[in-house]
DNA sequence: TATGAATGAGTTTTCATTCAT
DNA sequence: CATGAATGAAAACTCATTCAT
């Protein structure tokens, strides 16, 4: 059954998630998972194709709770309801959001199979992007570009507030979505 | 001599910058270095803390390159001449820019001491945000969440750059500096 | 059914005779064999017990092609057939031949069950050295030492034109073949 | 100091010699040598390594027992000093002897680089072999071919009496290393 | 102070063997 | 009988750290 490897995966998130990616072992893994050691190498070549199938499910993840809603309503309500869906997640200190940290910058993330592997998962916000670039409402910008002005901030502030570096205020982040949001718009909105 | 410790902290660094903190032995620094393994430990307790110092090193390292000439001016010119200053900063392959990724989202990043030497590196930073916000011309936001909507792009675009996920456009870079200026502002300035 | 048996004697065979007796594993032997790996427990206590089984088998293997035809003719005759069987066979690069040859000084063959069985399948050979000695043809030898000096060379010889070492020279075999045959002869013959 | 490198040597080849190629770690060699484990790997890059160096140094040890006193003399005192060179080497439960055998046909011999460091080792054969070769002598036969009729008998020879297979009869081995002999002559001595 | 050989605990990985299905 | 997933002990190997020189 998948179920174990499930439990395998589950297991070195924790692990990477509360020690990150050097404090892992092969053994930790199998203890936490409440499997022998030897268990994992039927479901993982080594310890590498482990880790490297878990930065995809990880990113699975990440994605599936960022564009959750997102297909519904006009482009700024997608676009607010993927920006809060962002700090949420990003508020969270389970184990799929701290393990995705962890690989954010690992050496090796700008090789060519992850790069086409993290764009196919996002494909979603690509789409709104692109929607807003079509029809004229946003700055003719790359979609990389228009990701670092508008959600960016979003993955730094739910950080921050995880981190107890900033207060969590709906209000204020509101404002801030709402800047975000014009951040992209071509035209200042008639108000 | 000093210069010894200078020589093993650039050692650790460009290692740490090709193969992140997991492929980091205290041979290898010592190699690179060019000095006995057993002589690392004259000057550090023990690899912990010189990875940590290293740390502290390469933060002091990104904040001269980020604050350089951000005294002079108006509030404008010293933001977008900090912002370009990540891009560019941010857009090189060099061993301060690639371990300080390495450094970003390691595990007891959030721990205080760590938090305050960040804070206190920063300084410069803090100033601009709080004249503008003091002087009426910002919103305001806390520091941080300033920094979260108007620095955090470039970053974001600077790292992009130099992975090739989005080229290098002059141009566009400048527009978008200017957005993320205006995302400050209270009054959308009469053009 | 004997035959999975079989089927796991060849499929062990195969394996020793490309990597050794080193690269041995259980699973590798289930794989070629086509069953599973707890199979073989069925048919075998443990991976010892197999070897050995095996070792038996392959040397009924090496005996019957030596002995093959030896019974016919006069004794020169006979010899000369064996050793040229020994020839033929020690060319050959099949799992026989290179799993045998695995086995030949490994540690514990002097054990006494081992050189019964040894003597017992080679026994061919003894009625031979016997004959010829008592019939006052042979020189008054022991059966090992008569071995050593006329049929080990055949077994090198073969050997050696198998790993490239010697070339394939029907004519010299020839005289070589009759070279080990007089060594034999108490009274050299007269020509 | 080499000291160390001769030490796992001498270990290894004590453990070869005993129970075999099969039944070696690296556990085993550094607690006979009296180093720790990781101490081997400063001296070899892997076991591969070690085993493989350890043929060759094995290698040497045999060819020094066997080629002792070989330059002096006539080619006949010569070739029967080696003879019996190999059946005292051989008789012995030495280190070396038993863990030469252990090599003797392993995967992999047939390989360029082992044949000819093998073709080097053992080049006083080779010379005495062509001597008799060029002056009429001998045979006109390859050195090999020469190698398996007349001295391959007293390799096994020394093997079956260390094993207890043949008794050891100085007066019958007298006679065999002569009959030996006698096989490299093209003509028969008149005596 | 500097060295680098040596250590040995800890890591990854393999594999003979078992056992529920 | 046969299977093959699971086990866990043991193997190969790494590496932070120590210490005699």
């Amino acid at each position: 059954m998948d179920n174990k490897r499930e439990l395998i995966f589950r297991a070195t998130e924790t692990i990477i998630a509360s020690k990150g990616l050097q404090g892992l072992s092969m053994q930790q893994i199998a203890n936490e998972a409440g499997v022998a050691a030897g268990t994992i190498y039927r479901y993982f070549k080594d310890k590498e194709e482990l880790v490297s199938e878990l930065r995809k499910h990880v990113l699975r993840e990440v994605a599936s709770h960022i564009l959750v809603d997102c297909q519904e309503g006009d482009l700024e309500q997608r676009f607010k309801r993927i920006w809060f869906n962002i700090i949420e997640f990003g508020r969270q200190r389970t184990p799929a959001n701290l393990s995705y940290e962890q690989y954010l910058h690992l050496p090796g993330v700008d090789s060519d199979p992850h790069q086409t592997f993290e764009k196919d998962t996002f494909l979603g916000l690509h789409h709104i992007f692109e929607a807003g670039r079509i029809d004229g409402t946003f700055h003719n910008l790359q979609n990389k570009v228009m990701f670092a002005i508008s959600l960016e901030p979003a993955m730094a502030l739910g950080r921050s507030i995880r981190r107890g570096q900033i207060e969590y205020d709906k209000n204020e982040l509101v404002t801030v979505c709402d800047l975000c949001w014009k951040t992209l718009l071509k035209q200042p909105e008639s108000t």
